[in-house]
DNA sequence: GAGCACTGC
C-alpha cells in the first residue's frame, strides 16, 4: 500500500496514472473546479454541464496536478485576485475581496515566496509565526494552493490543541475562501465532524488526529500534516511529533509536514526533526513594558491586591488581568479588591471598577461577563472605570479578552504533577515558565500598547525560572499513552524517539499496569482486550471495567458510570447554600458508595419528571446540568463504539438484590489497583500495594465504615484523599484480580494477613461446597 | 468536613 503511494501521487506523474480517489469512487468526482483535467473526466469542462459552472475558470495561471509543489505566489495570487474561486468554480463574493484585501496585510504575507520556497524543496519545516502573524488561517491555505491535495484524493491537516480553536479558525478560513464550511473547509473534533467529501483542508484537535492514526497508522489521507501551536506541547502534539517523524521516512514522496510554534524555542523541533530548516515571521502585537519588584515578594497573593489597586488610583484607563492559581485564591481576592476600591471611591473619588473571576469551572454565561464593557465614571466628567478580571490560566491559552492593558504576574499557577512511585497525579502550586511568564505579559498588548507587572523580581525571572513549561508527558501517568502507543504500531517503546523522553519509572508502571489490565500480555504485546480497551476514548481502567461488564449483567449501568466518571462534578455546591445541596445530594445517596450514588443521580435524571425541564430540575436538585447532558453525549459515543465490537448491553433487573452488588463486582474488575482497607476502627485508610496512609474525602456518601473501599481518585490536598469511593468485599478482589493479588508478592502487614483470612474462607467454603456434593 | 490549573479522545 505505502508503495502505490508513493508512485501513484509523485510530483508530475501523467494524469492517467493517477489513481482512483476516494470522492470517484462514491460516483461524485473532485474534479468539479476549477483545476486541471481533460474535458472527458473533468464536468467543468463538459459543455453539457456549463450550466454548473456558470463562472467557469478562464485564463490566467490554471493549476493542475502537473503543478504539483511548483506553483508560484505571483500565480497564485493571480487564482486568488478571481473572479472565479479555483476551488469551487463559483465567482468569488463581494465579501472575499474585501477580506483577500486584509489578508494580504499579514506579516505571513510577505513571506509567502519564501515559504513555499522551503516548503517546496522540504519534506519537513518548522515554522515560527509570534501571536498576531496569521500563520494559522493563511499558512494552511498557502499550502492548500501548492499541494492541491484534491487531485489525488488527499486532504491538509491543521491541528489544534483545543477544540474551541479548531472550529473557529476552519469557520473563519471557510469565509476567507468563499466556501461554504464543511464542504472544501471542514473540521473535526470529538462529537462533530464538520468535513464533507469535497473537504480538502481540514482543522481539527491534535487528539483527534492521534485517534485517526490508530485506525491508519501511516496517515494515509493526508497529503501535508501541519501541527499547530506545537509549542504549547501537549500530549497528543508530543506523540503525534513521535509518530510522525516515522511516518515521514515510511512516505518520503507524499507526505509534507509543518510544526508551526510560537515561541523561539524552535531550535528544539528544528533539531528533533534531522535540522528541518526554519522559517520565522515576526507578529504583530503593541509592546509591553515590563516592571519587576525589587524585592522578592513574601506573599504573592497581597501583593497582587496591592498592586491592582495601585494601577486603578494611579494608572489612565485600560482594563485589568490578574492571574492567580485557583478557584478559591480568586473568589477570595474578587471580595478583597471589591471592598477596597469602595473605600477609594468613597475617599479618594477613584473611578469605578468591575471585578470578574474567571476560570474555567464558572458557568458559560458567567464566563462571558469578562467581555462586558468597562463601567462608565460615578458621574459626569469623573474619572474613568474599567474593569478587572482575576483568572486562572485559562486566560493565558484558553481565552483572549481584548482591551486589557495592565496584567499583573505573580508569577505561579498550579501544575498537573505525576508521581510514579505512588502512582498519582496531583496539582501544585508552582513557579511558572519564562515562556508562559511572557505569553502574560503579551496578553497586554493585543489592542495597544500596555504594562505588565511581575511580582517577582528581574533576577528571578532570569535565573529561577525554567525556560519552557515542561511537556505534558513528562507530567502525567502514562498507561493511556503507552496503550495508545500499541495501538499506534510502536512496539519498542523504549527506542520510539519522543522528544522528551518521560522517565523510565512512569514507562514501567504504565507497562505493569496495562499488563495487570491484561491489555498487554507477559512480553507486552497488545492483547485482544488491550485492542478492545484502545477503541474506547478512556482510561484503561475504565474501558476494561466497561469491557467485561457484560460478565457481571450490568453493561447498560457501567455504560452510563463510565460517561459519569468522564466528565467534571456532577454535584454542585454554591458556598452560600452549602446545607441544600448537600441534603439534596442524600437525596441520593446510596450507603455503599460514591459510584452507586452517581448512578442514581442519572438515573433521576433520566426520569420523565426531570426530563421535563432539564434545566429547572438540576438547579432544584444542585446538579450540574453541563456536566449530565455531556455525559449524556459521550455514554452515545461510548455506545456506539460497544456496538461496534459487538459488546452486549444488558442489566441485572432492579428488582434483583444482586443489582447494586453486580455493579460494584464490575467497579472492582476495573479498578482492582485502586483499593484502600481501614486501619483498625479508625478513620485512616490504607492503599493497598502503595500503602499509603488515607482519609476518606468529606464529600463521600459512604454510609457505613466499610473496611475495604475502592477509591476513583486519590487528592493530594491539605491531607491525603481518596475521593469517589465505594464499599467492596475483599473476596471479590481475590476472586477478580487473581494476579495482582498473588499474596506471596505482598509485603508483610495487616492487608496481607486479612486478605489471607479472606483466602483461607474462600478455601474453606469450597471445600464445604465441594464436599456435599 | 473539603476544593477542581487547563486541555483532549
Amino acid at each position: 500500500m505505502a508503495n502505490r503511494e508513493r508512485e501513484d501521487s509523485d510530483d508530475g506523474n501523467p494524469r492517467a496514472k493517477r489513481p482512483k480517489i476516494e470522492g470517484e469512487a462514491n460516483g461524485k468526482t473532485r474534479a468539479q473546479n476549477g483545476f486541471g483535467g481533460d474535458a472527458a473526466n473533468d464536468p467543468s469542462k463538459n459543455p453539457y454541464l456549463q450550466h454548473r459552472y456558470p463562472q467557469a475558470t478562464g485564463g490566467g495561471g490554471r493549476l493542475d496536478n502537473s503543478m504539483r509543489h511548483k506553483t508560484t505566489t505571483k500565480a497564485t495570487e493571480a487564482l486568488e485576485n478571481g473572479p472565479n474561486n479555483p476551488f469551487t468554480g463559483s465567482k468569488f463574493s463581494q465579501r472575499y475581496m474585501g477580506i483577500l484585501q486584509t489578508r494580504r496585510d499579514l506579516p505571513v504575507h510577505a513571506q509567502r515566496d519564501q515559504f513555499l520556497d522551503k516548503y517546496q524543496k522540504n519534506q519537513i519545516l518548522v515554522f515560527v509565526g509570534e501571536t498576531g502573524s496569521g500563520k494559522t488561517t493563511q499558512i494552511p491555505q498557502f499550502v492548500l494552493y501548492d499541494d492541491l491535495p484534491h487531485l489525488n484524493g488527499k486532504m491538509v491537516a491543521c491541528t489544534q490543541p483545543r477544540r474551541v480553536a479548531a472550529m473557529s479558525v476552519a469557520q473563519r478560513v471557510a469565509q476567507e475562501m468563499d466556501v461554504t464550511l464543511g464542504e472544501e473547509v471542514g473540521y473535526s473534533i470529538r462529537f462533530e465532524d464538520k468535513t464533507g467529501p469535497n473537504t480538502m483542508l481540514k482543522y481539527m484537535t491534535d487528539g483527534m488526529l492521534l485517534r485517526e492514526a490508530m485506525s491508519d497508522n501511516n496517515l494515509s489521507r493526508y497529503s501535508t500534516i501541519i501541527l499547530d501551536e506545537a509549542h504549547e506541547r501537549t500530549l497528543a502534539t508530543d506523540i503525534l511529533m513521535g509518530l510522525l517523524k516515522e511516518v515521514v521516512l515510511r512516505r518520503p514522496n507524499d507526505l509534507k509536514l509543518i510544526i508551526m510554534s510560537a515561541t523561539l524555542d524552535a531550535n528544539k523541533f528544528q533539531k528533533y526533526f534531522h535540522n528541518a530548516p526554519l522559517l520565522a515571521v515576526p507578529g504583530r502585537t503593541h509592546p509591553v513594558e515590563i516592571f519587576y519588584t525589587p524585592e522578592p515578594e513574601r506573599d504573592y497573593v497581597e501583593a497582587a491586591l496591592r498592586t491592582v489597586l495601585q494601577i486603578h488610583a494611579i494608572e489612565p484607563a485600560g482594563d485589568i488581568l490578574l492571574f492567580m492559581t485557583g478557584e478559591e485564591e480568586i473568589e477570595d481576592a474578587c471580595r478583597k479588591i471589591r471592598l477596597e476600591v469602595e473605600e477609594m471611591v468613597r475617599e479618594s473619588d477613584a473611578g469605578p471598577l468591575t471585578v470578574y473571576p474567571l476560570y474555567g469551572s464558572l458557568p458559560p454565561q458567567q464566563q462571558q461577563k469578562i467581555f462586558d464593557p468597562a463601567p462608565p465614571p460615578n458621574s459626569h466628567g469623573g474619572r474613568p472605570g474599567r474593569k478587572c478580571i482575576i483568572s486562572t490560566n485559562i486566560a493565558e491559552t484558553s481565552l483572549t479578552i481584548d482591551g486589557i492593558v495592565y496584567v499583573v504576574d505573580p508569577g505561579f499557577s498550579k501544575q498537573k504533577v505525576y508521581n510514579p512511585r505512588i502512582r498519582v497525579e496531583s496539582l501544585l502550586v508552582s513557579p511558572i515558565s519564562a515562556a508562559s511568564a511572557q505569553q502574560r505579559a503579551g496578553r497586554a498588548g493585543r489592542t495597544r500598547p500596555g504594562k505588565c507587572f511581575r511580582l517577582y523580581t528581574e533576577k528571578a525571572f532570569k535565573e529561577e525560572l525554567i525556560p519552557q513549561t515542561y511537556p505534558e508527558i513528562l507530567r502525567s501517568n502514562l498507561s493511556s499513552t503507552v496503550l495508545e502507543l500499541k495501538k499506534l504500531g510502536i512496539d519498542d517503546l523504549v527506542h520510539f524517539d519522543l522528544m522528551d523522553p518521560p522517565a523510565p519509572e512512569t514507562l514501567m508502571r504504565a507497562l505493569e499496569e496495562l499488563n495487570y489490565l491484561a491489555c498487554l500480555d507477559d512480553e507486552g504485546d497488545l492483547t485482544q482486550l488491550g485492542r478492545l480497551a484502545s477503541d474506547f476514548p478512556l482510561d484503561p481502567a475504565l474501558a476494561v471495567m466497561l469491557i467485561v461488564a457484560p460478565d457481571f449483567y450490568c453493561s447498560n449501568e457501567m455504560l452510563s458510570l463510565t460517561a459519569l466518571l468522564s466528565v467534571p462534578t456532577l454535584f454542585v455546591r454554591p458556598a452560600a447554600q452549602r446545607k441544600r445541596a448537600d441534603d439534596m445530594k442524600n437525596l441520593f445517596a446510596h450507603t455503599d458508595g460514591d459510584h452507586l450514588t452517581m448512578l442514581n443521580v442519572y438515573h433521576a435524571f433520566k426520569s420523565d419528571e426531570a426530563q421535563a425541564n432539564p434545566k429547572q430540575w438540576c438547579h432544584d436538585h444542585f446538579l450540574s446540568h453541563r456536566a449530565l447532558t455531556q455525559a449524556d453525549n459521550v455514554r452515545m459515543q461510548l455506545k456506539r463504539i460497544m456496538e461496534k465490537n459487538e459488546i452486549e448491553l444488558m442489566s441485572t433487573p432492579f428488582e434483583d438484590k444482586r443489582y447494586y452488588e453486580n455493579i460494584r463486582r464490575a467497579l472492582v474488575a476495573g479498578f482492582f489497583m485502586q483499593v484502600a482497607k481501614r486501619d483498625g476502627n479508625g478513620k485512616t485508610y490504607m492503599t493497598v500495594k502503595d500503602h499509603q496512609s488515607v482519609l476518606l474525602h468529606p464529600s463521600t456518601v459512604l454510609g457505613h465504615d466499610s473496611e475495604w473501599v475502592i477509591y476513583q481518585e486519590f487528592v493530594l490536598t491539605s491531607k491525603n484523599y481518596i475521593r469517589t469511593v465505594t464499599a467492596i468485599k475483599p473476596e471479590w478482589l481475590l476472586e477478580l484480580a487473581p494476579t495482582y493479588f498473588d499474596l506471596s508478592t505482598f509485603k508483610d502487614g495487616e492487608i496481607k494477613r486479612s486478605l489471607l483470612r479472606t483466602a483461607n474462607k474462600l478455601k474453606s467454603k469450597e471445600f464445604a461446597t465441594k464436599g456435599r456434593k
